[in-house]
DNA sequence: GAGCAGGACCTAA
DNA sequence: TTAGGTCCTGCTC
């Protein structure tokens, strides 16, 4: 159950992320729950939080009151599943029927059950509602922890971490959730040492984001966990990328800097703000944050010198190589892989 | 000023 | 040897 509250929260995170909120800069919890995160509003936001507290919600997507999202109430979907929402948009794809239905769009398995009552007919769609999302949502967590592996070279499992990679997990938590910097609060621990740690001791070492750290890592751990109990396959969801054989290969090997920009690329929920495609067909990609691109490049191989200017020049050595290109001199920032598929 | 191109040199694997 | 990090100059936008 705690899996599925962190998993909640995990989702609430990306979403406010991928809703374009400053979030993290101002987090806070409260007494009445460990996840709540109070979020400094843009007028928009602010503006559709005060319709979502209008109106009464029928339940959560994820389960019980305690569970509930705020952002993610049956009636409001519809506004949520968005362009800038890509997680609800795969959401809502894989499980239409938790839209707002007409009375003409009655799903299949309503009729089917023409003798139960409509409580519980109802009570039975969102059943099925929620064990939809659920497993959609435990599916994408489980893949973004298997990309964050790739990209920083570290184990699943937090129990194997050195400190090394504590310290890098650390570092692109916060840089992945706009945390406030606490790598120095966790110095000298190992993985073993950190999951030892209880949730006081973290929101003693930092007050401010203590327990979304700790509220990740407690993701990490039952990640872990489910993959011990159901190792290799099933649980692994398959990315219906083309790209993604290629990647999956170095889990434990050096990673090419062009194999690092098509992770990236490869994960637009949560980069699609530094980085995303013009035209994935030809390979053509622009940078859209330099900076924040170098730095997670600089995180990834331990170099926290990095910047964009290294990071162009190891670029523009696959000129030679004919591994990218520049698709137009004149566009900045936007290159091409030379062989897209 | 930021991005870009490319030379030169260095280090780590 | 290779990949890429670092520093540099000079150019364009």
């Amino acid at each position: 159950m705690t899996f599925c509250k962190h998993i909640t929260f995990f989702f609430q995170c990306k979403t406010d992320l991928s809703m374009g909120s400053p979030g993290y800069g101002q987090v806070g919890s409260t007494s009445h729950s460990p996840l709540y995160v109070s979020h400094a509003h843009t007028d928009t936001k602010r503006a559709w939080q005060d319709e979502v507290e209008d109106v009464k919600p029928l339940h959560s997507l994820l389960g019980p009151s305690e569970l509930s999202w705020p952002g993610v109430h049956l009636p409001y979907c519809e506004r949520l599943v968005t362009e800038d929402n890509p997680w609800l948009l795969r959401v809502a794809e894989a499980a239409p029927s938790l839209l707002p239905s007409r009375p003409t769009e009655q799903s299949p398995a309503i009729h089917s059950q023409a003798h139960s009552t409509p409580q519980e007919l109802e009570g039975q769609v969102e059943e099925r509602c929620l064990e939809q999302v659920q497993s959609m949502v435990v599916g994408e967590v489980l893949k973004d922890i298997d990309t964050a592996c790739k990209l920083l070279n570290i184990t699943p499992d937090p129990m194997d971490w050195s400190c090394v990679h504590v310290q890098k997990w650390l570092l692109w938590t916060e840089h992945l959730y706009r945390l406030p910097q606490v790598c120095k609060m966790f110095l000298e621990l190992t993985g073993r040492d950190l999951c030892s740690l209880t949730e006081e001791d973290f929101r003693q070492r930092s007050l401010q984001c203590g327990d979304i750290l700790y509220a990740h890592l407690d993701i990490w751990r039952s990640a872990a966990g489910m993959k011990e109990r159901c190792p290799v396959g099933d649980g692994k969801s398959v990315v219906d990328d083309p790209w993604s054989d290629v990647v999956s290969s170095y889990p434990s090997q050096p990673i090419h800097l062009w194999q690092f920009l098509r992770e990236l690329l490869l994960k637009p929920h949560n980069y699609s703000r530094c980085i995303r495609w013009l035209n994935k067909e030809k390979g053509i990609f622009k940078i859209e944050d330099s900076a924040h691109v170098a730095r997670l490049w600089g995180i990834r191989k331990n170099r926290p010198a990095m910047n964009y200017d290294k990071l162009s020049r190891s670029i523009r050595q696959y000129y030679k190589k004919g591994i990218i290109r520049k698709p137009d001199a004149s566009r900045r920032l936007v290159y091409q892989f030379v062989n897209p598929v």
